[in-house]
DNA sequence: GATATAAAAGATAATTTAGTCTTTTATTTA
DNA sequence: TAAATAAAAGACTAAATTATCTTTTATATC
């Protein structure tokens, strides 16, 4: 459903929300170290995620990339907009052009309520969807990374 | 989560499982018409399946691809596991390597259920999947083609 | 047996996704 | 202002997926 780099672009951003400020900062080596992603790919993922605002970034020494309130206004969905370039969740689970409630697929009715539940979570603010990871007890990593 | 290659698949035996039968079979182009799916590639995909047994075909003329009461007894799993080789179901949504119900990512409590009802089905037999689909009244083609 | 038909088999091409490497630019610190 | 650092930009490579095309084989019918 998410590509390799969605999926890439979302772990890295929420590490962002979750560990740094504009006094802590990650370099791109950290970060792919951290989440265990190829350190060459997310550097070049996150170029037009600072470029869109949904996270920021500062060169040189001490430099790296942050997050701030600010950036916290944006959505998951933001994310993926930016990567894939396209909604990739309109598309039907098994292919059919035309599958919607009125003409669902045999699996319409297991996928829309997935899906529903889904984008109401990726529409929430990156501030209250950090939040909720608190509340939730998530992870972004590797158990023996924590 | 699917590729193409399985979606198309899927699609191309519930067809055969709904509409033929030994004295009523379909060719490829057929099919591919029908499900609105690229012939040549869907005429490969088909090979494996048959080599199977999840589907049956006959070469020659008043030849194609048919179902038989025996082809039912596969399962929808098979099927993907005959196009992609691999349980596709196994990785993280987000990627995560070791995301399971002690190490959930932040979308593990959405997307855990659903992949469970979802492999609940793909687990029925494709007699039983093809009863339900007429129970539920959901579809395999375009409003249009019906 | 010759011919027509349709799947099987095999080779190849195109596109998308994934990933790497090098050079340039901005910023800090000495 | 020189050196070091880290992101930005750009070019490039590799792999997987998607799709097409050609040749061969099996089957039915005439």
């Amino acid at each position: 459903m998410l590509t390799n780099a969605s999926k890439y672009a979302i772990r890295s951003v929420l590490f962002l929300a979750q560990n740094s400020n504009i006094d802590k900062k990650y370099g791109a080596k950290y970060i792919a170290d951290e989440l265990d992603i190829p350190v060459h790919f997310i550097a070049k993922l996150l170029q037009p995620l600072v470029k869109k605002g949904i996270i920021s970034s500062l060169k040189g020494p001490n430099g790296g990339f942050y997050f701030t309130p600010d950036n916290g206004k944006f959505k998951v969905c933001d994310i993926i907009e930016v990567i894939e370039g396209k909604n990739i969740f309109d598309s039907c689970f098994l292919g059919l052009p035309k599958c919607g409630d009125s003409n669902p697929c045999p699996v319409h009715h297991i996928v829309a309520p997935f899906k529903s539940e889904l984008l109401k979570k990726f529409n929430m603010s990156l501030n209250e969807f950090k939040e909720d990871m608190d509340n939730l007890g998530t992870f972004l990593t590797l158990p023996t990374k924590k």
